[in-house]
DNA sequence: CGCCACATTGATCCTCTTCAAAGCGTGTGG
DNA sequence: CCACACGCTTTGAAGAGGATCAATGTGGCG
């Protein structure tokens, strides 16, 4: 597991500031914590995060790039959980698992930030954090709603409808963090990738990804995705965004 | 929505003290706390104990009956999520869920507490309730292993080898709050009810079925489940239990 | 140039769905 | 006590969606 150090860290953690204050209300305090945070590694594509089983280690912010939430089957069947794209946390959490309950792999190179301070922060009984636990528990939330939705396609979609959900959703999660428009986001995935979280062989992931281009709703080439129409999309795979924010309006006031 | 309140509350909720002591160790104070719960409900068969979005309520334990946490697709397809048996909780965790994730349905006539009282404990700062909060934890965590095994079994496992892993971890479920052994165990479950679980349809179900009928791995009729050979389902569903009480022995230590 | 990872295509097979009907058990009303 | 209805299970036949196998195409890169 090589980890480098990068020295002058290039990437710092104002992405995960951006999203948290996406989906929630993050005071200065909490915010300059984040600013704060500088221990930051870079990964290669491939490598292994968190280990299955494993005591989970220090809590983590992804700041660039994707990595992914796996399991393997003995025969080699491999299921992707969720994807983990930049501004997102690993392991901060009020509830700091135990034991890792799934393998979390880089998809691509990536760069993490250590979140001690956060989770410290989290812990201490300290009331100037409580904007920071809000924040916290809202993306926490969030977290469950994406594995329901991922339940939801796996269960009772089509391949078709499990395509057009799946990167609708990934669209939304990079909006969130400034890292997509409407319609277009970098997708650096191969349809390996694709057909492993929806539960489809790489050959139907191909086919289904060639009838959305022909029908004109999506155009996948070159690690960029663009929707065509989302609003048809939308009505195909019946997809709902998850609403953080309200959530965080009502919570704990 | 029809509430009874029962005077004279038969069911308590020892079965809920039940299975916290059984994944975390629970002092007598939380013990305690439990044991005076006592704003029982009763619900009939095909009730909503709570409705999607809607902001969640009171957080809820449920002393007997099934429940099942839902979603539907516009056009009619039922996908379950997770199924609750005696003991769990619902809605009771340091992140009080403002919006509800999930419909959860009554699958039979079933009793529920009212848990103000835990959750108050669990949001106050007194240390008191610290071994409360780390089974809570527990609890939780477990709730989302559930929730990745039921994401492998409908994405990457045969119809064959899902209901084989879902009877195993219903048996475990059920071990935990003293209402199985290792080979029966009550499950009063329609076969429309699993193949919403499980992604399938309710025919195929049903032959599958038949099949671990024929070759003596189960037999499941008039509401009881028979695992003939426990070790040999585990081996086909690649089944491993989750391992909470290792986790509550490190947690917080 | 040649290698390698990834994308694409065609042909065939099979798991699972759908549709339709018939059995079965139980509770209810006449 | 029987008739009937209703919910659930079981069975058969046909069809579709997706998997598998095998090969070819394509682009980047040492």
């Amino acid at each position: 597991m090589s980890l480098v150090r990068s020295r002058p860290p290039i990437a710092r953690a104002d992405i995960v500031i951006r999203r948290l204050k996406a989906i929630a209300h993050l005071g200065d305090d909490a915010e300059a914590l984040f600013a704060s945070l500088s221990d930051v590694h870079s990964l290669p594509a491939g490598a292994e995060l968190v280990t299955e089983r494993d005591t989970m280690e220090r809590p983590r912010y992804l700041l660039s790039g994707w990595a992914a939430k796996v399991r393997w089957l003995p025969d080699g069947r491999r299921q992707i959980f969720n994807f983990m794209v930049p501004g997102e946390g690993l392991g901060v959490c009020m509830r700091p698992n135990p034991l890792a309950l799934s393998t979390v792999v880089a998809l691509t190179p990536l760069q993490y930030v250590d979140a001690g301070p956060v989770q410290r922060a989290l812990l201490s009984d300290d009331d100037r954090w409580n904007d920071l636990r809000e924040a916290i528990h809202v993306a926490s939330s969030l977290g469950e709603a994406y594995l329901l939705s991922q339940i939801m396609r796996l269960g009772r979609q089509t391949a078709y409808e499990r395509l057009c959900h799946l990167l609708l959703e990934i669209r939304d999660r990079l909006l969130l963090v400034g890292m997509a428009s409407e319609t277009h986001f970098a997708m650096p995935m191969t349809q390996e990738t694709l057909a492993d979280a929806t539960g489809l062989s790489i050959v139907h992931v191909n086919r289904i990804l060639q009838q959305l281009r022909r029908e004109r709703l999506l155009e996948l080439q070159a690690g960029k995705a663009h929707l065509r129409d989302p609003a048809a999309l939308a009505a195909i795979a019946d997809y709902k965004a998850p609403q953080p924010s309200e959530a965080a309006h009502r919570f704990r006031h």
